[in-house]
DNA sequence: AATTAATACATAGGATGGTGATATATCAAA
DNA sequence: TTTGATATATCACCATCCTATGTATTAATT
């Protein structure tokens, strides 16, 4: 593919994180191609996280506590698995209250019109 | 107030102009200081514009054509007023739509339960 | 057999844009 | 007289994501 869309990089600030860790408090592990696979799907094809945002992201999301990971043999490689940390469920729930809130604030503001159900 | 409530800064990121925007194509004209008022009473005071943004913000926008200003003299101040362009316009529609559209995307990732109506 | 695409992770350097701190100045209220 | 609200401005700083690059395995294509 030539040309994909994309947002405009800024949007996504902040919202990396959360992302990851809501699906990784959905699924016992996964590892980062993972996710990114599956953010990809999930989006539609309209998010696509970078390798130099996620790798370092999670590395990131280990050191401070809300991730761990298990690394793994798989064909002549290694995997890393990612699991959600109990800091790292507390922390996720944190983060979509506020991106919830914020959404919803940044509705009245700009889109006065629209109701978030 | 010695506590105010603010959103991670990341997530404002990419949304300042949108808003900017979004309100001085709904008021022939707007000054700085009015702006972040407005934007503050419509969050219900959730989103308070630093000036240290806001300001070079307005700058930025006009220095990209976005935004025009005229200068008025109130009591012993000088007040800039800004007014939308015909390209701030356009590019007003392009922001909102892109917000609006990441905002449902980013939605079906983390919130898949709710729906933007 | 060789090349390309997909899988999988990593890191250095750079761009962006909002923040914090600071500065200036007027005016109203305490 | 001093504080708070009004009103604008600038700059060093920082967090976060991106680009570019590198390595290496495996599967698919040519």
């Amino acid at each position: 593919m030539y040309i994909e869309f994309m947002y405009s990089k800024e949007l996504l600030k902040g919202t990396l994180s959360a992302i990851v860790l809501k699906l990784l408090s959905e699924e016992e592990r996964m590892y980062g191609y993972e996710i990114s696979m599956r953010v990809k799907d999930l989006s539609g094809g309209k998010i696509l996280l970078k390798d130099g945002s996620l790798y370092p992201a999670l590395q990131k999301m280990t050191h401070d506590g809300l991730l761990s990971f298990t690394e793994e043999q798989v064909g002549g490689r290694v995997r890393k698995y990612y699991y959600i940390t109990k800091a790292g469920r507390e922390k996720k729930v944190a983060y979509l209250e506020e991106l919830r809130d914020f959404m919803e604030t940044l509705s009245k503001v700009v889109f006065p019109q629209l109701n978030i159900a």
